[in-house]
DNA sequence: GCCCAGGGAATCG
DNA sequence: CGATTCCATGGG
């Protein structure tokens, strides 16, 4: 099965909670690789965001990762799912072993995890990066929390879709989010009318999916690919945005090898990540 | 000033 | 159909 773990450990420790037992992971590269887009690095190595209705802060010590400020139940119901924990990344970098470009560029990204994300704020994120760069991603979804999102300890969730949906295209103007905030509101009205519900993509298939994703202003195929991907757990889903399309025509005769397409989403990580940072076409 | 950025809609031919 | 062009904004 694709989804058998790797026996990972979780035990708390006084307020924190403690996990050993994964192969493959990084903080760097699984937060900070384009997939979320509210991780932040503090000086003292620890990373912190805002996930769901609270913060979190987590750190790699060694080999353990300590998720702070949090008991055994809260990592069981929703960190463990979250980080990915219950996959075996070990056996799909295995997998991968079989193409050459492929083995090399899981080499290079292996401390990438699949972040499972909340639906909405996914949707939102990806509507709002497309014909953008990360750093201005970022500053967008943090003004559309600060300004609309609920106060909590140490920040600000990310909006509901019924309270954007609540708003006009004016309101949505400090976002400077350009053409994109019509979209936003689109998405916004259509998910808090009921029109389109995204609890259900994660059982649908993964086709129809799509298409109900795109009955949105603004979402096309790759936005639609990255919302099934990154929250709805469609683990097989390829965005391919301009660097995954560079690497498919230059590298791959245009489509993923046969080994990858079980993974795709992971194999696409790991090819977004290589070809971006890894230097392969800078020449 | 010019280019591009995790695309997609509108408008061509 | 496929191929261009435009879209707001900001950083290099």
């Amino acid at each position: 099965m694709d989804t058998m773990g790797e026996n990972i450990t979780a035990r708390q420790r006084g307020t924190d909670t403690l996990v050993s037992g994964f192969s493959c992971f990084d903080l760097r590269d699984t937060l900070d690789c384009g997939q979320a887009f509210r991780w932040s690095e503090a000086d003292d190595g620890r990373w912190s965001a805002v996930v769901g209705n609270r913060k979190l802060t987590v750190a790699l010590r060694g080999d353990e990762f300590v998720l702070f400020d949090t008991t055994f139940a809260e990592f069981e119901q929703k960190w463990r799912s979250y980080f990915d924990f219950d996959r075996d990344y070990l056996r799909i970098m295995k997998a991968f072993g079989e193409n050459e470009i492929l083995r090399d560029a899981a080499r290079y990204a292996s401390g990438i995890r699949l972040l499972k994300q909340d639906t909405w704020e996914c949707l939102c994120s990806f509507i709002i990066s497309q014909n953008n760069n990360i750093p201005r991603i970022k500053g967008i979804i943090e003004r559309l929390c600060e300004n609309f999102g609920e106060r909590i300890e140490g920040g600000y969730t990310f909006p509901s879709a019924e309270v954007i949906a609540g708003l006009s295209l004016d309101e949505l103007a400090p976002l400077r989010s350009g053409f994109r905030a019509k979209y936003i509101l689109d998405a916004a009205q259509k998910v808090a009318s009921g029109e389109i519900d995204l609890e259900n993509l994660s059982k649908m298939d993964s086709e129809l999916g799509a298409s109900e994703l795109m009955k949105i202003k603004g979402v096309g195929p790759k936005v639609a690919d990255c919302v099934l991907l990154f929250g709805a757990g469609k683990i097989d889903r390829c965005p391919k945005d301009v660097w995954i399309k560079r690497v498919l025509t230059e590298f791959f005769g245009g489509a993923l090898p046969e080994c990858a397409l079980p993974y795709a989403g992971i194999a696409q990580q790991y090819l977004f990540h290589y070809a971006r940072t890894s230097g392969v076409f800078d020449r």
